[in-house]
DNA sequence: GTCACCGTTTGATCCAGGTCAACGCGGGCC
DNA sequence: GGCCCGCGTTGACCTGGATCAAACGGTGAC
């Protein structure tokens, strides 16, 4: 839905034309903080053999929940959010993927979440079983997968105390630092977070309304926690004291 | 606290005094559950050598948030509960482990979570560079730990979903059906489950407190899909319904 | 047997956050 | 420029679940 001339992945023209696909993953940006990383230099012929650039337009849904789960991706630009949605359409948004995330490892035999494009994206698609086939060539590969498993598994951790046992300031405040400590490309070091999502998608992830994130962003503001550059962007006046609201000291 | 003679895991007499490692692993239980079972038969003696089986007294906790991690653990018997904490006290228990069920990953320097046993436990415990180490030996183990990584990000984006956007009524009842799909040593097949947690600890599992846990649990109840034996065991009259109601359907 | 204790249930009231509704604002389109 | 539309903000009110409080019931100690 949207945009006349269509990336969609499935319909094919998706593909990203990739000059060659050794340089790709020689060239990769993301290569550095991604599983990718555990391939050696001189190794990244057999990867690249293996993976497929595509781009996603914005808004466009690349996994759906329940259906068979063929493929693995690693984000190298943009931001994805993955969900999970209830027959009524409550959703939950159970992470934000950005560049050098690995995205798949959460599967049974169908996926168990849906994924979309936040902006345009661009990511390595894998077949699962090629995939898997590199694994058993690379056991440093594996390691680190198993290393990204452990740490989705931790912030997973932290994002269930969230949900089932802060507050709606904690919330927000919690997740505006997160989103700070990420290596965002393009960032500036420091208190500047921009936040490509918008605020049904925030609240969706948060377990909160539209307007509680409204409200408990304007009341941060007002309290000169926080300062707003647009909708999208945020400055964090005083880190220390957000950090102190959302490991649940703040009294106020 | 509790258990004049105590089994504590740092004091040293937890220890169990297995007759022969090799015998221990070879006779487990729970290796055909468990990430063991990738190992075989004749390299038993391999695991066995960095295994150390230890009990855990009913309420004590052996894992502290925020302490070294140093060791895995593979459940064989019992269940234990893991959980965050807020420093007001507020608590939220991420899972509930049994046997079969491995533990230790979701770790970077230091444990991100807090582990207690909540009756008496048995596990393995592995020292975290032996168990690293046989993880090069054998990568059919390896293997079976990033799909229980994957299956544990499964269950906690499950659990995402309820914390964020489901009724009580609908955590309970996903909750029951839950703890039903397990495998518990000596559960008949059926509709009965067992609860080895109490109203607390169910409580903060599903962001909920105890007077709304019971009120709810009476609610079903009184709607004819469950009947309470003791308060400790559940059976399910209307798995069906049950079902309904925890995907979200129920109108009621 | 009976007493005390602890976990569970039930009842009465409260409130954080949800719901419903209106308004503001910026960007694209004609 | 002016209109429209989608997102974000703000306001008024409502409610599901929290909080506070009391009663219940099973179990172990004596």
């Amino acid at each position: 839905m949207m945009m006349a001339r269509s990336n969609a992945l499935r319909d094919g023209p998706g593909r990203w034309p990739a000059a060659s696909p050794l340089n790709a993953c020689a060239a990769c940006d993301a290569r550095p903080f991604s599983v990718c990383s555990a391939i050696h230099e001189c190794d990244l012929g057999r990867l690249a053999a293996v993976a497929e650039i595509v781009e996603i337009a914005p808004g466009q849904t690349f996994v759906d929940e329940g259906e068979a789960a063929r493929h693995f991706f690693n984000i190298t630009r943009g931001t994805v959010k993955i969900f999970k949605l209830l027959p009524d359409g409550r959703r939950q948004i159970t992470g934000f993927l950005d560049a050098g995330d690995f995205l798949g490892l959460a599967v049974d035999r169908t996926y168990a979440f849906s994924a979309e494009a936040i902006d345009t994206v661009r990511l390595c698609r894998f077949e699962r079983p090629k995939l898997i086939g590199l694994l058993d060539e690379f056991p440093a590969f594996e390691r680190q997968l198993l290393k990204w498993a452990s740490h989705e598994l931790l912030a997973a951790q932290n994002q269930m105390l969230l949900l089932g046992r802060k507050t709606a300031r904690e919330r927000v405040a919690s997740f505006l630092l997160t989103r700070n400590r990420r290596r965002c490309p393009g960032r500036v070091a420091g208190t500047l977070v921009s936040l490509p999502m918008n605020r049904t998608d925030i609240g969706d992830y948060l377990g909160l309304t539209i307007e509680t994130v409204s409200r408990t962003i304007t009341r941060l503001k007002r309290d000169g926690l926080i300062r707003l550059h647009g909708s999208d962007a945020i400055e964090l006046l005083d880190p220390a004291g957000l950090e102190t609201i959302a490991e649940g000291f703040g009294a106020a």
